[in-house]
DNA sequence: TGCCTGATTGCCT
DNA sequence: GGCAATCAGGCAA
């Protein structure tokens, strides 16, 4: 995919805008991962923002703790960390360091490595490849490993591309606002954001 | 120390 | 639609 060359890595300024504002911007940059196996690549085309102390449902609500300390590092830099004892979630940090908001990417359009997610997933259509936060760091190969790294320079990162294929078994029509899933506290506030038609949602 | 819950997924009925 | 898998953190005792 000599797209890539095209467009640019995101600056680490852009890490610093407020959460809920680069979380509906996220949406339609590439996530880019070089692993030692090759290279996966999709599309963001969800995500949920968890803000700090004044959002319970964010990990962060209660203060720092070993498991969430990435996500009080500085912005630009990843939190994975597991669910349900079973699965991983990617985050990306935003706000200055010692604040703990981040960005739950809930699912990509898979664009790059689709050989390497089906051998990582095993699953039959490519559309249960990267449509949940727990099935896109299985298909893009992301571990625990990663928690806590750059994204601006490193094996990792997101990508702004000229001209990105888009999936046109159905019209994107722009950006919904919703509640988050799977959360109790705070469940009303509007903080998920996702492509309005995009078959990889991870809830339509 | 023990119990409960959860930013989920996939299999079973 | 129901539910098990699987484990770390939070909180009660």
């Amino acid at each position: 995919m000599s797209r890539l060359l095209l467009g640019r890595r995101l600056p680490r300024e852009l890490y610093e805008l407020e959460t809920p504002y680069l979380a509906r911007l996220l949406l339609g940059k590439l996530l880019v991962h070089e692993a030692p196996g090759g290279r996966t690549a999709g599309r963001i085309v969800e995500t949920e923002a968890y803000l700090s102390h004044r959002d319970p449902a964010s990990h962060s609500a209660r203060g720092e703790t070993p498991r969430n300390a990435a996500m009080f590092g500085p912005p630009g830099h990843t939190y994975v960390y597991v669910s349900y004892g079973v699965h991983l979630c990617f985050n990306v940090v935003t706000a200055a360091r010692g604040i703990g908001e981040a960005i739950l990417v809930r699912a990509l359009e898979p664009i790059d490595g689709l050989d390497l997610m089906r051998e990582r997933r095993g699953v039959k259509s490519d559309v249960d490849l990267c449509s949940g936060p727990g099935k896109l760091t299985q298909a893009m190969g992301l571990t625990l490993a990663l928690n806590g790294v750059d994204l601006v320079e490193g094996p990792l990162g997101i990508w702004e591309i000229e001209g990105l294929p888009v999936d046109d078994s159905e019209a994107v029509t722009g950006i919904v606002t919703s509640q988050r899933v799977g959360i109790s506290q705070a469940a009303d506030l509007p903080l998920r954001f996702y492509l309005q038609g995009n078959p990889h949602v991870s809830r339509r």
